[in-house]
RNA sequence: GACCCGUUCGUCUAGCGGUUAGGACACCGCCCUUUCACGGCAGUAACACGGGUUCGAUUCCCGUACGGGUCGCCA
C-alpha cells in the first residue's frame, strides 16, 4: 500500500470549530498511527472569508491542541502552495483538461461541468458500500462568473494535485461524493479511499453551530481547559477504544486509533464530560508544570503573582480542585490578594446559622497562641477553640473558612491559614463583621 | 419533498446469536475528611416499534417511527 497522505481542509471562516478540531483530530491520528503525512489545506476560494485572522484561528487552534501538519501554510512541502487562493494556475490547468474533453459549458459566465449523473457506489471505509442512484441534479457549478472556483472542484484537483490517499471528512459530504467522483472521473484518476465519519451535535440533537456553547476551540484555550484533555474528549467522540476507560493521552491515541474503530452514529457534545476529563489531566500535573500553565492565567485577570505565591505544596492541592485554569482564579485570588471578593451567597448562609463573631473571637484568641504557625498547630488550635465553645471543631470551619476567603469552597483550611500566614489570618478574621 | 446515513441508560460508549446488557460523565447515597475537594464503595437509569430468520435475538434481514445530513455561482 502507498504511503498514507491525508489532508485537513479547513475553510477560514474566523473560528476552528470543534467539529473541524476533531476531522483534523482523526485525520491526524491516522496519518500518525500509520506513519504517514497529515497536510493541512487552507480551502479559502470564497474572498470574503479569506482573512489573516481567519487563517490564525485555525493555525492557532490546531496548534493549541498539538495537530501538528507535516505540510500546508508556515511549513511548505512539496505539493504547494497550500492555500486555494494562491493555486489558481493549477485549477486553470485542470479546467482546460475538461474543456479539452467537452466536458463543460459556459452558462451565464459561469463554467458548468456536464455531470453525467450515473449511479454511484461508494465504498466507504465507515459507512460500508452507499449506493446513490441515478440522479438527476443540475449540472455543477465549477467556476464562478467572476472567476473564482468552486469548492468541489478544487477539492477535487488538490486532493489529486497533493496525493490524497485517504479522505477523512465530515458525513455532511457523504451526499457530495458522487459528484466528486464524476470529477474523478472526468480526469481518468482513481479516486482515493473516503472514509465519512459522523457529526458532532449540539446537546438539542442538531449539527453543531457556531453559536453553541464549546463550538470554538478558542473558547477551550481561553477557558483553560488542558489541551490534551479537550483532544482526548474529541477521540472519544464517535471513536471508541474498546476498552473501560476514558484517559488516554495523545500518544496511546496514536497507537491505538483505527478507522474501524469510529462510529456510525453522531454523536451529542457534553460539555461536562469534556471538562471532567481536562480535570483528569490537571489533578496528575506536576507542580512546576501547573505552575508554568497557571501563572499567565493568574495575570490575564489582573492578578499580580510570582512564583513564590505558588510553592508546590498549594499546587499540589489546587491541581486537585480545578478541571480548567479558570476556575483557579478565583481560588487563588482569595489567597494573593487582601481586596478578595466575598460571595454573597456564603456569608448570608453563615448569618443564617448564628451570630459567627463569638466563634471569630474564640478562633482568633486561639490562633494568637500558635507557636509555629504550620497544619497541625493551625489544627490543634481551632479544636482548642472549639473546645473552649463547647461545640464542634467542624462547626467552627465554613465560620472560619467564609472569614477567610469569603468562599464556602476552596482549598482545605490548613492549607488557607498556611498561605495566608498568621498576621494576615488574624487581619481577615477580626475584620470580619 | 427526494436521496443518503443513523437508532443500547439523560449523555459518550462496550457488546459483533445464548451476558445478572459492562464502563464513563451527570445524578443520588455511604465511607474517608471534625472543613472544601480528591479518592473509594454502592445505587437509580438503556437495547425505538412491528414483522421475519433461528432452538434462541440487543446482535442477522425487511418494514415503520424517530433523529441527523445533503440537495448553491457556501465550504
Amino acid at each position: 500500500m502507498s504511503p498514507v497522505r491525508v489532508r485537513f481542509a479547513p475553510s477560514p471562516t474566523g473560528m476552528l470549530h470543534v467539529g473541524g478540531a476533531r476531522t483534523a483530530l482523526f485525520n491526524w491520528l491516522f496519518a500518525r498511527h500509520n506513519g504517514g503525512t497529515f497536510i493541512l489545506r487552507v480551502e479559502d476560494t470564497d474572498n470574503e472569508r479569506n482573512t489573516p485572522e481567519a487563517n490564525e484561528a485555525i493555525f492557532s487552534g490546531l496548534t493549541w491542541l498539538g495537530l501538528d501538519w507535516d505540510e500546508g501554510p508556515n511549513r511548505g512541502g512539496s505539493r504547494g502552495p497550500y492555500r486555494q487562493s494562491e493555486r489558481s494556475a493549477i485549477y486553470e490547468s485542470y479546467l482546460n483538461k475538461l474543456k479539452d474533453a467537452g466536458l463543460v459549458y459556459d452558462d451565464a459566465g459561469a463554467t458548468r461541468f456536464r455531470s453525467p449523473n450515473t449511479t454511484r457506489a461508494i465504498p466507504d471505509l465507515i459507512c460500508g458500500e452507499t449506493v446513490f442512484a441515478g440522479r438527476e441534479e443540475p449540472d455543477m457549478t465549477v467556476r464562478r462568473a467572476d472567476g473564482s472556483f468552486i469548492f468541489h472542484f478544487v477539492n477535487v484537483v488538490d486532493d489529486i494535485e497533493m496525493g490524497v490517499t485517504h479522505v477523512i471528512r465530515g458525513e455532511d459530504h457523504l451526499p457530495n461524493t458522487p459528484r466528486h467522483l464524476d470529477l474523478y472521473e472526468a480526469f481518468g484518476v482513481t479516486p482515493p479511499h473516503f472514509a465519512h465519519i459522523p457529526l458532532i451535535l449540539n446537546p438539542s440533537g442538531t449539527k453543531m453551530s457556531k453559536r453553541d456553547e464549546g463550538a470554538s476551540v478558542a473558547e477551550y484555550k481561553n477557558a483553560g481547559y488542558h489541551p490534551q484533555g479537550v483532544l482526548n474528549y474529541l477521540a472519544l467522540l464517535g471513536w471508541s477504544p474498546k476498552e473501560d476507560r476514558e484517559i488516554f493521552p495523545t500518544q496511546e491515541l496514536v497507537s491505538r486509533f483505527t478507522l474501524e474503530g469510529v462510529n456510525r452514529g453522531n454523536a451529542k457534545f457534553d460539555l461536562e464530560k469534556c471538562a471532567w476529563i481536562s480535570g483528569q489531566y490537571f489533578h496528575v500535573m506536576e507542580p512546576a508544570a501547573l505552575r508554568e500553565v497557571v501563572l499567565p492565567f493568574l495575570a490575564a485577570s489582573g492578578l499580580t503573582s510570582t512564583e513564590a505565591d505558588l510553592p508546590d505544596a498549594l499546587l499540589l492541592e489546587l491541581r486537585t480542585k480545578i478541571r480548567t485554569l479558570s476556575e483557579a482564579v478565583p481560588l487563588l485570588t482569595a489567597l494573593l490578594r487582601d481586596d478578595f471578593p466575598v460571595d454573597a451567597a456564603a456569608t448570608a448562609k453563615l448569618r443564617a446559622q448564628s451570630d459567627p463573631k463569638p466563634l471569630l473571637d474564640a478562633l482568633a484568641s486561639a490562633f494568637q497562641e500558635v507557636g509555629t504557625w504550620q497544619g497541625s498547630e493551625l489544627d490543634a488550635a481551632i479544636g482548642k477553640a472549639a473546645e473552649g465553645l463547647g461545640t464542634k471543631k467542624g462547626a467552627l470551619m465554613f465560620p472560619c473558612r467564609v472569614a477567610l476567603t469569603g468562599q464556602a469552597g476552596g482549598f482545605g483550611l490548613t492549607m488557607v491559614l498556611e498561605q495566608l500566614g498568621r498576621e494576615r489570618s488574624l487581619e481577615r478574621l477580626t475584620r470580619f463583621s
